[in-house]
DNA sequence: TCCGGTGATACTCGAGGGGTATCACTGGAT
DNA sequence: ATCCAGTGATACCCCTCGAGTATCACCGGA
């Protein structure tokens, strides 16, 4: 393996800057360096891959296909790298032997699962040699991150919301959808609806979550937290589609409705693979025996 | 994100090497540097992290907790850096647009599912948009870290011998199993067989494949590819557990004989995830097609 | 036509990565 | 007891290369 084959952490970071800033200027103040070594170290990246990564149109910057593929592979390789330093260092003040961390960071999104995870967390601390377990609240989406680049060892997450896409993971729980409404709206009175009868409500656009850090379009509010939502639908300003667990934070002015069609949420509890931490393993050996 | 928190493609490498070696003289050999750079350097990252990697005692070097999970996460870290050039080194040469590579390089274990194969290449290559396909035929259990250090875009594996941690797969094919034999073994005759008649016979031990890069104990001879088991088991000194579909490349000195209870073989097509390039979401479409 | 803003180039400086020579320590052979 | 082979650490020097400053070349728009 040659090294001058081998691309350096810095170059990505370089890469990876101008490439989501898609302007060299920028990009330099937010790495805290100046402008030309920036220009020169990406000249220099292009050139020992052989391959053009930027289409320098005066005015502005854009990604040529090796480009975009290396915005996706560098900012995957940073992660990894970052992992290796973070999980290193919390493996620190341990042992002398294999084991890894004797404290397990737990990613979870905010006011999800509530019930599972408490059940979780009490189970697992009742057993013997039980690590702590740090809990690690995260936004929509989070957790994916986190666990990439080793803020956390385990996490919880929902399908179709989050993608388990690249970890191992076991399914935990499967729960059905309701509807929750304006209490003041008319449709608050039913006890069953159907998904088509709740969206393209002209009066009451169904709030939007980000995909992939992005928001899908529609002419419902954007939405970041459980806490925004809760506001918005108690002002009569917009409804969601949540999983039946999210009973657990309704108001006053909210109102649920059982969906009778929408798809169910499944519920997993997901770790890098090739894991292989005993305080993990018992972990999720612990999740899936509730 | 602080600079000094990062750790540099160069730190990791060094380190890996030395957590391999457990031995600053070979690993530096190794490197291609002098060993005192070396000892400087991983003494600076131990520094940097804050965290002892390695227990020196005089005669030898051992990993400490620490060092063992920086040793994994680090190899992982390099792989995604170096699959990170590869990949962007191939997607070189394309146009300016998203599109990512035009060749797709497909991992296959050597004379594993060949019917499937073959199929497989046909029903693409038939299609109008069809990339090239470049074959990259891998020993045993080398898919894996093909695909994962980006000399491979998707790979062919097999459950239970292949591990697809980490990857995005779909099931494709699963087969039963059949003993093979020397032809003029007893056992040979039978139409059928269970697994505990073909495990620990004393005269015909089952040769052991690697797996993870060692081999499991037993009497069995070591086998490193399908050419040598063939010519052990035809010598009369061998006999082994293979895939259906291996009766394609049996020999007249061969005997291949059903087995009754052995788990079976499922081959997947396997890819990394978050791949999105459109030749290869095409060759996946057609493979779990057939 | 000039100005604001882009990225590239020229030059200099200094940190730090790498080399050689050597030390300090240990275990084992005699 | 003594010496030797082999370990990793230290001391010291060189010089590459990454980063900074100043400047250029080029374009779009008022």
């Amino acid at each position: 393996m040659d090294t001058s084959e081998i691309l350096e952490t810095r170059e990505l970071r370089y890469f990876v800057a101008v490439a989501e800033e898609l302007h060299f200027g920028r990009a330099a103040r937010r790495l805290g360096i100046a402008q030309p070594p920036l220009s020169r170290a990406i000249q220099q990246l292009e050139r020992r891959l052989g391959v053009p990564l930027l289409n320098r149109n005066r005015r502005g910057v854009s990604l040529t296909g090796a480009g975009e593929v290396l915005l996706a592979e560098g900012r995957a390789a940073l992660c990894a790298t970052t992992a290796a330093a973070r999980r290193t260092r919390r493996a620190g003040g341990a042992g002398h032997s294999g084991v890894a961390c004797e404290r397990l960071v737990l990613a979870v999104k905010a006011a999800a699962s509530q019930e599972l995870l408490r059940k979780l967390l009490d189970a697992y601390a009742a057993q013997p040699e039980a690590a702590e377990i740090e809990l690690l609240p995260c936004g929509i989406g989070e957790q994916e991150i986190m666990l990439r680049d080793g803020r956390a060892d385990v996490a919880l997450m929902q399908t179709p919301f989050d993608s388990l896409a690249g970890f191992d993971s076991e399914e935990l729980l499967t729960e059905g959808r309701i509807a929750v409404l304006p209490a003041s709206h008319p449709l608050a009175t039913r006890t069953t609806l159907s998904l088509t009868e709740v969206t393209d409500l002209p009066d009451l656009p169904l709030a939007r979550w980000p995909r992939n850090g992005t928001y899908p379009p529609g002419p419902g509010p954007e939405i970041r937290d459980q806490t925004q939502l809760a506001q918005l639908i108690a002002l009569g300003r917009t409804a969601a589609v949540c999983p039946e667990s999210s009973r657990t934070w309704l108001w006053a002015e909210h109102a649920a409705v059982a969906l009778t069609d929408a798809p169910p949420v499944t519920t997993h509890i997901a770790w890098p693979p090739h894991s292989r931490s005993r305080p993990l393993a018992r972990l999720i050996r612990t999740a899936i025996q509730l």
